[in-house]
DNA sequence: ATCGGTACCTGCACGC
DNA sequence: TGCGTGCAGGTACCGA
């Protein structure tokens, strides 16, 4: 999320635990809103203030950044990629409970900040899952990404799918199968295909496949409507009502009457992870 | 090779 | 009231 003022998102009914995740559509909304203010300034100097924010050494880090002009702002999954002059990229993975803010001061969780010669650049991550990488060519944890969520034909997801054996849900949080899922999307879009998400992938049928393929693709779309049109002035982006009603059939809704049919949503752990369907609408 | 489980981390909800 | 405990999850890593 990119907000200006962090003590006043954060207040926000804990909407950076409830429903922030940042998942390919807020990584998305960021980077749009990014690419309009950082291609063409200059890095004057980098703080890091956590040790573990930076994968690798931040002193070395710090000073291959400096004098360093960005050129671009793109995303890959769920990494922020910050393209530089010399051809380096800084790629930002914001965890789960990282933000970025633009002109802010540092606030208790900052743990980087990015002077430029003209505006600063902070990130701040309470947990502390967000990682800064920088590399002459895309990081290795890029580089082993699955094709993108939005981008990837039916034809071909079919084709993955086959090749995999665990269960539905697991497989949409794996990012090498498919890049830019979280747990949230995950179990929207099974929701929204009507697939039970202890399913196996050779149990669904062609059909199956396809609504679940448009599922994705669909889910992803509204939440990057909904989010980038209330970032559109991302300077005080820190309302956006709407995105997260639509976000919640399941996700989080246990015990709570599913809204297609009025069974009672259901939670299971699969993978590790919370996972909430509707025990109707998704049979096994 | 692939899969499932665990660690990392910290704010918050909950119970005694 | 205050403290301890468990939970949340993206990714890396480990062992089977």
């Amino acid at each position: 999320m990119l907000i200006e003022s962090y003590p006043n998102t954060f207040a926000r009914v804990g909407a950076l635990y409830a429903g922030g995740l940042p998942e390919l559509p807020e990584v998305e909304t960021i980077a749009r809103a990014l690419s309009r203010c950082l291609p063409g300034r200059r890095i004057r100097r980098v703080h890091f203030l956590s040790e573990r924010a930076p994968a690798g050494c931040p002193h070395e880090i710090a000073s291959r950044l400096r004098a360093r002009r960005i050129t671009r702002v793109g995303r890959r999954g769920k990494f922020l990629l910050l393209e530089l002059d010399d051809g380096d990229v800084l790629a930002i993975h914001l965890g789960m409970t990282g933000s970025l803010r633009w002109r802010g001061a540092p606030g208790p969780h900052t743990r980087a900040v990015f002077d430029l010669d003209d505006g600063r650049l902070l990130f701040d991550d309470p947990r502390q899952f967000g990682r800064i990488e920088l590399s002459n060519n895309p990081p290795a944890r890029v580089a082993r990404l699955g094709p993108e969520a939005l981008e990837i034909s039916a034809h071909e997801f079919e084709r993955r799918l086959h090749q995999r054996r665990g269960r539905m849900k697991a497989l949409l949080l794996d990012q090498c199968f498919l890049a830019g899922l979280g747990n949230i999307y995950a179990d929207e879009a099974l929701f929204r295909a009507r697939i039970h998400p202890l399913t196996r992938p050779s149990k669904l049928s062609a059909d199956r496949i396809r609504r679940l393929h448009r599922a994705i693709r669909d889910l992803l779309r509204e939440a990057i409507a909904a989010g980038g049109s209330s970032v559109s002035d991302y300077v005080d982006a820190d309302g956006r009502p709407g995105f997260f009603q639509f976000a919640h059939r399941v996700y989080r809704r246990t015990g709570l009457p599913c809204a297609n049919c009025g069974a009672r949503i259901r939670r299971i752990v699969v993978a590790g992870r919370g996972t909430h369907y509707c025990p109707r609408c998704q049979r096994p």
